[in-house]
Parts: structure tokens; C-alpha cells; sequence
DNA sequence: GATCTCTGTTGACAGTGTCTACTAATTCGA
DNA sequence: TCGAATTAGTAGACACTGTCAACAGAGATC
């Protein structure tokens, strides 16, 4: 998914030094990401990141940026594999399903994107990608609603709870958290449950 | 809910360091959180508190630990404003609601208690009153299946729900995530329609 | 051709966690 | 009671971090 760019320096720094921090993230997880080893692997001075990023909080910022373009992506790819006359509450959930196969495939990278503290918030870049991601979870909510899900509640609490849902598996999964409360889940199982009780179909009768 | 103890020094170095970084965390977040900076704000050398932690991550577990145990208290006390010959599906709301509210009210500390790539996991106190925890939510899940609710469903697939929803939230409203992704939700709204969802008492006729 | 801007290097600084040597106090056994 | 041993806390060093200022070179611009 992401290619090595380091053995090739055609691609300007501010990109390489992304793509380098990518690999970083998937390879050494969360804790190595720092600008001096980045540096170092992209062959460039300890000093040279500060020429093209705010501070680290805004390199983290890019990155996570990138990582939510990747999450939209992955939710679009999903619900296209729905076909498109079929059932939109199965494309919701394919939409939930993808949210977790995402983050689970990239857990550091993950982390990273909802670790409001470390990051620059104010970053435009992290600011438009993250909230086009979360568009793509009430257009899928809406689109349930418009064939007759859940008709009376307010879209974006609906869409809000598919959220905190898949987005607390997601991150209770990746730390272990969740298979230490509940020993014996499989991660299917657990996924499956979460989205039946949340996007139910005709009280949970199908499946 | 958190009494300073700095400025009194009878009780064990150890035990006041995890106070003074309860106090250090509510007030001025994780980041500030440092092994230094601790044993500075108990008037000690930067080296004590290795004398009584094998590391900042297995120190960072004892203070998770307390969280947790701050956590089942919330839960407990919550559960128990519910008078026992009442519905035991309230009570398991009411257990989500604590939770989500013992986590906004000390954000910080919480975000330390599911680091998990931060702190010691081995950590006796950390294994133990972490798993206290989520019995709590798995005991008012089962007193809600006996009184008939979502009888069919595997107890602990059907606690998990409960607990990603509300952790889910409370991490995402707490990072702010949950207000830039849905701008005009009420925290109360929010919080309701997802407890409504999982934990929905017949079909969601009542309320 | 002189100047200016952009990109990257280098060195410094304060801060961090961890390790080791050292000191003082306390406990414990004969 | 006295000496030894364990414990608690100190002080300094080390490698590492992010950030900053001064510097060098290459291209573009006038």
C-alpha cells in the first residue's frame, strides 16, 4: 500500500519526507516517529524537515492527513463493491466495516489521526481531509434513511453513533484493550455484532 | 475529587508521585506528564522516582490503574441512583453514561489509561483494577439479558457494544473530534441517541 | 553582475529517560 | 549495642529529542 521512496530522491522533500514518515508510522509504530530519525531515513539533516513543517506537530498534522485520505478511500472503495440497486443500509455497513479493516491495517497511522494533542488541529490540509472522510459516513447514513432506516432521527446523531461505534472497536481492538475485557471475541464476531445492534435491519431479523 | 498532597509529605514517595501526576495530568495535560517534571513537583531529585518505578511506562500503569479504579467507583455509584426494584436495562444505561462522563471529566488521565504503546501492560495494578473495570459493564449487561432484554445475544459480545459506543464518544468528543465531524450536536443529544441505539429498551418506543 | 530567495547544513540549547556511583538513614541480627 | 546490610534519595553523565539562529550554495530576477 505504501511504496519505499527512499532509495529515490526525485519526489521533493515535503512529499518524501510524508512518505517516509508513513513507512516510519507502519514499520517502527507511533513512538519512533520523530524528526530526527525521519532525517535520517530520508538521508537529509536534522534541521532540513523545519525548512517544509511548522513544527512536528504539523508534520504530524500532513501525515495524518494523508492517513484520512487513505480512510475515505477505503470507505468509497467498500460501498462501491455494494451494488448500487441494492440495499443502502448493507452499503452503511460496509462503510462501518471498512472504517475498522482500515485502521486495523494501519494501527499507528491511526493512532496518530485522532491524537488531537500531538497534531496542529489548525493544519488546512488535516482539517479538509478528516472532515471529508467523516462526510462519506453521513452520506451512507442519509442514503440508509432516505429507504426507510431509522427515518425520524436526526442524520447527523445517527451518523455520530455509526461513528463512536466502529471508531471505539477500531481503537479498542488495536490496543488490545478489547480482546483483554472480552477474552474469547473473534474480531468478526464482535464487528458483526457492533454493526447489527447500530444499523440494524428490520430489527435485526436478516443475517 | 483529586486532593493536592505536595505541600504535606507524610505519605511513601511512591504513592505520592502518583498523586502529584493525577494533579499534573488534570491540570496540565499528557504531554506534561514527565518523569522530571514529577519529581520536581514533589520536591525530590529527578532520579527518586526510579527508585520506586522500573520506568515512565510501568510509572504511567500505576496512575492508569487509578484511573481504572476511578472508573468502576463512577460506575458503581451511577448503578446504584437506579433503586434496585427498577429496570436493569436503566441501570446499564446509566453505567454507559458514567462512563462517558468519569472520561470527559478527566480527559488527560484518560488518555493515559488506553495508551496502550505508553504504558507497562504487564503491570500488576494496571491488569488487574483494568479488568475490574469492564466487569462492571459486563455484570449490568447480564442483569439486563435476564430481565429479558436481547436474551438471544452472547453476553460479552453484547457488553463490548456497549463499551466501544461510549468509549468510542468519549474519545472522540473529548479530542474534539466528534464536534468537527458534527457540528451542531448537543454532548446530551449525542450521548442519548447512542445509548438509545445499543442499549434500546422495546424497540425504542420509550423516551 | 549584484542581489535575493529558497533549500539545506551545522552547531547550540534546554529538555527528556535511564544508568551508575555515591551518601545518608534505617533495619536487622548476633 | 554495635556493625553490617538493605533501602531511599542525590548528583552527574549519556544519548536522544525539538527548536532556533547562523551559515552556505544554488537559481532566479532585476
Amino acid at each position: 500500500m505504501i511504496r519505499s521512496v527512499t532509495e529515490h530522491s526525485e519526489s521533493p522533500l515535503n512529499e518524501r519526507l510524508v512518505q517516509v514518515a508513513l513507512e516510519l508510522l507502519a514499520e517502527e509504530g507511533i513512538e519512533a516517529l520523530t524528526l530526527r530519525s525521519l532525517a535520517r531515513r530520508a538521508g537529509v539533516s536534522h534541521g532540513a524537515p523545519a525548512r517544509h513543517f511548522k513544527s512536528l506537530s504539523d508534520l504530524r498534522a500532513e501525515v495524518a492527513a494523508t492517513g484520512f485520505r487513505l480512510l475515505s478511500e477505503a470507505i468509497d472503495k467498500s460501498a462501491a463493491a455494494i451494488r448500487l440497486d441494492g440495499d443502502p443500509l448493507l452499503r452503511l455497513r460496509a462503510a462501518g466495516r471498512a472504517y475498522v479493516e482500515c485502521a486495523l491495517a494501519n494501527p499507528g497511522l491511526f493512532a496518530l489521526m485522532f491524537r488531537a494533542g500531538d497534531l496542529d488541529c489548525n493544519n488546512e490540509s488535516f482539517k479538509r481531509d478528516s472532515t471529508a472522510a467523516f462526510e462519506r459516513l453521513l452520506h451512507h447514513t442519509r442514503e440508509a434513511q432516505e429507504s426507510g432506516w431509522q427515518t425520524g432521527r436526526d442524520s447527523h446523531l445517527l451518523a455520530g453513533s455509526l461513528w463512536v461505534s466502529v471508531h471505539g472497536f477500531a481503537t479498542l481492538w488495536a490496543g488490545g484493550a478489547y480482546q483483554a475485557g472480552i477474552p474469547h471475541a473473534s474480531i468478526d464476531d464482535a464487528l458483526t455484532t457492533n454493526l447489527q445492534l447500530i444499523a440494524d435491519i428490520e430489527q435485526g431479523e436478516q443475517e
